[in-house]
DNA sequence: CTGAACATTTGACAACCTGAACCTTTTATC
DNA sequence: GATAAAAGGTTCAGGTTGTCAAATGTTCAG
């Protein structure tokens, strides 16, 4: 994956696009840490209880979607667990497999933060309506082709 | 600061804009971790090294800038100096001060992992110029208060 | 049944990050 | 000027994240 490809030099406007980006995200992880900090869940943490908004989900699986190591989600979700917010179960088609499912208390925690995430209100209040749905056609078509998706919106 | 503010409920829009922003957010991260490791720097080094590129700077402003305890910045100014990227001298004018600055590898480095941020390339190629540029005004919009600018740039 | 492949865990180790205690230098107050 | 408060860095202890290599238990192919 991703091979350190040879590029054509970068023109302004997409530097500059580039740049504003960078202080975009810079800005949106610190509202993030902010608001899993409050709480009092680690950045990690939270990315891992907001992919399990959707169903329980095999460890594995966990690792890819965050392009971590397997081993790493073993100690994240035993501190998860340990709080109550998840729990492990055998996958009963492949005991091999352990489904990790947000309890109520951890569902619960995630639609808060996820609630509670600022970003882009403050930012997003500079924008009317059809700019707002305008930017949101740009992103979409520039995401199309990186399935990366849904990583980090907890 | 960001005191946990009231809100009102986010529009479907705005919540989908969030969303992309935070599947962007998860790219631009992996990417810049990707490249800062090809150079064998981690990401919290190179965001240090980058910060670094306008010139020497007092440890205090470079945990005010990146929003942490003073306490983590000399690690990784330590680890940085080791090998080279950094030094650290007193301020003439206020000797308690620590003034870093990037030596000649080390602004190579940032120089070299900016170029190669092949961030917003892929995604960036899906756009035309004019449509380039339009998202470009609709981020300045967006980030014209807040001016947490440019800390992961680097 | 045996061996390869797979999902998870364990252990060792490095980096990051915080908070409290500490040292040195500046600055303010008397 | 002497002394106390404040400010910049460092150190230390402790927790979380991350990697890699080795081990365990499970499935699957031959």
């Amino acid at each position: 994956m991703s091979m350190e490809k040879q590029q054509p030099p970068a023109d302004a406007i997409t530097r500059e696009v580039v740049d504003l980006m960078a202080s975009l995200v810079a800005l949106f992880h610190r509202e993030y840490e902010e608001a899993a900090a409050a709480r009092s869940l680690t950045g990690a943490q939270a990315k891992v209880l907001g992919l399990l908004r959707r169903g329980p989900m095999p460890m594995r699986h966990i690792a890819q979607t965050l392009a971590c190591e397997p081993s790493n989600i073993t100690g994240i979700v035993d501190r998860l667990e340990s709080r109550g917010f998840v729990t492990r179960e055998a996958d009963p088609l492949d005991r091999r497999v352990k489904l990790v499912a947000a309890t109520e208390a951890g569902g619960l925690a995630t639609d808060e933060l996820r609630e509670s995430l600022n970003f882009a209100r403050e930012p997003l209040a500079a924008l009317d309506d059809d700019e707002r749905r305008h930017l949101r056609d740009l992103l979409r078509r520039m995401l199309e082709g990186a399935d990366s998706a849904e990583a980090a919106t907890g």
